[in-house]
DNA sequence: GCGTCAAAATCAGGGTCTTCCATGGAGCGA
DNA sequence: TCGCTCCATGGAAGACCCTGATTTTGACGC
């Protein structure tokens, strides 16, 4: 269950993290949501993590600094009715939340065994990107509203991936 | 809590169904699992189905014929076990089985509104399948094992198509 | 038919997620 | 800067979903 192996960078939020939590909080002022103490500390976990998290993980994260569980679903849930996050799923079906600012769309593996998180490479992401527009478009002329969708690919991952649990190896 | 909305199906099962309930039994004795009542059951309604159906409805329908809801569970949990159905998921992360008789596999689109589930047009799916095929073979070569994918179309479907019974919207 | 053993029923429990209500604090106007 | 107004949060309780453990039933081989 990725127990607290969570790794506490010792250095200090990137420069890039911090534009990006800006942005976010734009996003979320545009909503009309008001910009708090929890939910920045959950988009600061988030932006960290920078791959799909459960929200057992995230809570689990920000037990330091003080949030409730209950805030994190809550939020999630917002977030993701403004868009702010995109939601994935584990191979069992639990929810695993990402952030969403840029625009371009990160597909990705999980292990079966260690729920590893893994990305595709980037060529075959845009492919895959690609197909999956073009079927939202053919949707849309359907008339289907508010179109999107889930993609995700499962599988066991080669022991020399899994078991050194690097964490983190993969970022974008 | 899914009242006894369920259209009962006038209609005797179809000698199409008969017999993939014939294909379905065999590939369970191949698994070395036995054919026993419940299962029967199971796999009948969702054959009258012919769509990804939650277990909730299942039981729903089961509910005259007799099979207890933790049956269904165990039963949907070993048949995808041994590749007998396929899991998709509603927007609300619940868990629709489906039998994946005929090898081939289909793509749906589910009205985030309503959980109707419509299928993709063939012309459609088998592009997408193919584009996914390959990245699953791309996997392989990655090393992962057991490889398998989620994809899922969701929207707010069309007035005309969501009117007509519209299947109770699940809440969670 | 008979015995064996997997499968089903039943009961109970864990864990996840939601709801409720009182309180706190972000945002806004004066 | 101050105070007001709601939205957001915290905390506890509870609903719901799913899974184990144990007993009972019944499918299958002889």
């Amino acid at each position: 269950m990725i127990a607290s192996t969570q790794t506490n960078h010792p250095l200090a939020k990137s420069a890039a993290d911090t534009s990006l939590l800006e942005l976010a909080c734009a996003k979320l002022k545009g909503a009309g949501l008001r910009i708090t103490q929890p939910r920045i500390a959950i988009l600061t976990a988030m932006l960290e993590r920078g791959q799909p998290t459960s929200i057992e993980q995230l809570h689990g994260v920000l037990e330091a600094g003080s949030c409730d569980l209950v805030t994190v679903y809550r939020c999630l849930a917002a977030f993701e009715e403004i868009g702010l996050v995109r939601r994935s799923f584990y191979h069992n079906g639990t929810s695993l939340y990402e952030l969403s600012l840029n625009d371009t769309q990160h597909y990705h593996v999980v292990c079966k065994a260690t729920n590893r998180v893994d990305q595709l490479d980037a060529e075959t992401s845009a492919e895959l990107r690609q197909t999956v527009e073009k079927i939202e478009a053919k949707l849309r002329e359907r008339g289907y509203e508010n179109v999107s969708h889930v993609v995700e690919f499962f599988g066991v991952a080669p022991a020399a991936a899994r078991s050194p649990a690097p964490l983190q190896a993969v970022q974008r």
